[in-house]
DNA sequence: GATTTAATGTGTTTAATTTACACATTAAAT
DNA sequence: ATTTAATGTGTAAATTAAACACATTAAATC
């Protein structure tokens, strides 16, 4: 545990320097990518956090970034900071807003891009112990280092955005879900009440779920339907956002 | 006229040569910001351009950038450029998306954070001439450098978005405004044809217009009302917007 | 100064969408 | 057999959006 510890601070601190040769006496800037992995479990929303081990920073919380490679596309770095992480290819992920005060990061200049990314909890069972990693429950707040609380705060807006324009919530929940799942969904990131009927009429008009004739197992009360997205339907079918409404 | 172009050319050269400097050899990631500054003059909806004199791309049209300094926030360095090139301070100015692919700029790896800006083409009457600077119809395709046109779709795409759910409209428009200059406005931005009798209807139900008691002067037709917009009055009042809808 | 022109200003009806709301049913657990 | 905790379902009311036509006004023209 100390061993590990040891370790963790070797390449805290390698960073480090990697980040002020990057800024310091050639005074250039350094472009990083901060990502907000969110998941959902318990029918809780959560953001995947890491223990910053920093001086300045000891002890609070860090969104998962790095710095991006001089040959490598921004886009790519978020999703090798992902795979890196989590294990996983294929996330659903989108960039958010670029962070560049000039003091923002206590190592030098480095302006960081933000992104968002919705995963499966189900499919993700590995790394969480082998680095200092944390599911967060995004209603309580955590002690977050730089100003990693103002992007993950812009990423949970986008976020509370976005899934009401577009099935980004999908992401979130297995292949198969029950309705009540889909509505906790929407209730955690949304974080409001919903009525029940209203919901399920609203998702049923839609019709992009595909009900697959399988009921929910091992719950202890009368056992929902289950359903899948049917993300092909969904890709015929273009919404013309049209109306003013402020 | 030759001269101009001369002093023009060296410009673009240096600024080549200062990229250049920032990114190669030591291999690092220049960052840049592009501007998309929208006018909207004779019921059109315009973007401000200048001429590109880059060997690859001479002749083609180019976005309002400029490389942001070591000790120049983001932000600032898009008001920077702004005030360069409208001599406008004030302006409305959001950030919309940073493009880095690595190949995306000729001179090395630059890394470009795109913001829209939205000015009052009244107040803009200097610089144009000096520059090669251009207000350009984005009804018709310009021919643009880099990947400047896909900054701008982005932004224009943004733009659609935004004005139907916040009032940023009014900055493109005189304090002074009547409701089909404001109607014209809107179906410039959305490129949509609209009722005139709701969309009157919908402001005034908003209830954020000020009848000023003044007419319009100098139309060929019966004058309009003019209104101001209540920025205090819209500060107070928050929307929830809430619903599902994709 | 009479006429033409091109816009302003104004309401109602219909359709569509959103909201509020209650009870019988089911499978598991006790 | 009973309790528990959820599922599944429909309707009425309220709100919002869409479609649609005519009298009025000031300037420009004849």
């Amino acid at each position: 545990m100390q061993k590990k510890d040891q370790t963790l601070h070797t390449i805290v601190e390698k960073s480090i320097q990697i980040i002020q040769s990057e800024v310091q006496n050639i005074n250039k800037i350094a472009i990083s990518v901060d990502c907000v992995i969110f998941g959902f479990d318990e029918s809780k929303l959560k953001v995947l956090l890491i223990r910053s081990d920093l001086k300045n920073y000891h002890g609070k919380w860090s969104l998962l970034g790095d710095l991006v490679f001089p040959n490598e596309d921004l886009d790519d770095a978020a999703y090798r900071i992902l795979k890196q992480r989590t294990g996983l290819n294929d996330v659903y992920l989108e960039q958010v807003h670029t962070f560049g005060k000039v003091s923002r990061h206590p190592a030098g200049r480095v302006v960081s891009v933000a992104y968002y990314s919705l995963i499966n909890v189900q499919h993700h069972k590995l790394n969480i112990l082998e680095h200092e990693l944390h599911w967060h429950d995004v209603k309580s707040e955590a002690d977050m280092a730089f100003d990693h609380q103002q992007i993950f705060d812009t990423c949970l807006l986008q976020l509370q955005k976005r899934v009401q324009e577009h099935p980004l919530g999908f992401n979130l929940l297995p292949k198969k879900f029950s309705l009540r799942e889909l509505q906790n969904l929407y209730e955690a990131i949304l974080d409001i009440k919903m009525d029940r009927r209203n919901f399920r009429k609203k998702f049923f008009a839609m019709d992009f779920l595909t009900d697959i004739n399988e009921m929910e197992h091992d719950v202890a009360h009368r056992p929902g339907k289950l359903y899948k997205f049917d993300f092909e339907k969904y890709g015929k079918k273009k919404k013309k956002m049209t109306g003013i409404d402020f």
